[in-house]
DNA sequence: TCTGGGGTCCTTTATCGG
DNA sequence: TCTGCCGATAAAGGACCC
């Protein structure tokens, strides 16, 4: 197996910045509110300088650069960009599994027999992208999805990196562990408490210590990953299993009234979309959050599918009604999902 | 005054019928 | 009647990713 993952360089700043040019010397923060509780989802580069990353809260990203540019994001202008991005590739590449409007695997084992060829590939793929909508994007080539993905990020921006086998662990090993993809804040804790702080030192883990560090199936996937190995293919692009939608408030509020009235318009929205693809939904999830962070659901489900909005949101008062039962207090957000669709015209017994 | 919004997948626990 | 146990399914929570 080749495979490429290929990742689009600060992609919402980007875009901004194609769509309005001035934009390209100044640090620029696509997010939400810096007065607000909005946090940072993506920088451009000279915004990075000042230490501004992804997931800061905006009000921090201000703080550590007040001459900022601050923008809200406007995800259907990334989304006709991405889908130009993505037919440019597959011109190039015809086997392409897309992960996010920014990435994704490229099957290179279809057009290239071994490594050096796979590079020039890689190459002209970076290439036709650039000359096809402005973008630049990093790829990293490798025999295996985990090895490309840190690969593709580690020469950014603009970056081409290929693993050839046999490399795979010794390329890895000097990584922080947190850049091994599945390692999250809890596994990182973790592991460093353990001193484990790169992936060869993850890779270099027996059974039992990896046991008494990260035990079950995760531990033992992560240390395969940590040596390299990964089994995965390439998948088809996978039909959605829920919609959601959740606002958090300027304010916590604790008024049942605002907040049937809040969760209410997002069944509207939901029901629009359910109807939009011709779907109905079994399932109807509410979720909240409280002052202190801590989440709470609370689900339920029908024997046959909805899509109004009237049922959706009835459904959803009444799970929030029973959460706050449960569990009174402020809420700093709100949310309500639906799960269990199915297509409306083709209802398909199995 | 920290800490979004959209998802997926996995694990644990509760519940129920046999 | 009481008590396991098994398997299925729903509900809830948690971790993670972009």
């Amino acid at each position: 197996m080749i495979v490429a993952h290929l990742d689009l360089d600060a992609f919402f700043a980007a875009v901004e910045e194609l769509e309005d040019p001035d934009l390209r010397t100044k640090p620029l923060v696509v997010g939400g509110d810096p007065h607000g509780r909005g946090v940072v989802a993506t920088a451009n580069y000279e915004a990075r300088k000042f230490g501004i990353h992804s997931a800061m809260s905006c009000a921090e990203a201000l703080r550590r650069c007040p001459h900022s540019v601050f923008i809200r994001p406007r995800h259907s202008l990334y989304r006709e960009y991405s889908q130009h991005v993505w037919e440019t590739v597959r011109g190039v590449v015809p086997t392409v599994e897309r992960t996010g409007l920014d990435e994704g695997y490229l099957d290179l084992g279809d057009v290239a027999e071994h490594f050096l060829a796979a590079r020039e590939v890689a190459e002209a793929v970076k290439t036709v992208v650039q000359a096809a909508t402005s973008l630049t994007c990093s790829i990293g080539v490798a025999s295996s999805k985990v090895v490309a993905k840190i690969a593709s990020d580690h020469r950014k921006p603009g970056g081409l990196t290929v693993v050839p086998s046999g490399h795979e662990a010794a390329f890895l090993a000097p990584f922080d562990v947190r850049r091994l993809p599945g390692v999250g804040p809890k596994a990182e804790e973790r592991l460093l408490a353990a001193g484990v702080d790169t992936i060869g030192a993850l890779a270099a883990l027996g059974d039992g210590e990896l046991r008494a560090v990260l035990p079950g199936s995760v531990g033992r996937m992560l240390h395969e990953r940590a040596r390299g190995i990964d089994p995965r293919g390439l998948e088809q692009q996978a039909q959605r299993i829920s919609l959601s939608v959740e606002n958090t408030f300027e304010r916590d509020l604790t008024d049942r009234g605002q907040l049937h009235a809040e969760l209410r318009r997002m069944a509207e929205r939901l029901s629009g979309a359910l109807r939009d693809s011709g779907r109905t939904a079994r399932t109807v999830s509410t979720k909240l959050r409280y002052s202190d962070f801590s989440i709470r659901t609370r689900s339920t489900s029908l024997r046959v599918g909805i899509d109004d909005a009237e049922q959706i949101g009835e459904l959803a008062c009444a799970l929030l009604d029973r959460a706050l039962v449960d569990r009174p207090g402020a809420l700093r957000l709100v949310g309500v999902g639906v799960s269990g669709l199915a297509s409306h015209r083709q209802l398909a017994l199995v």
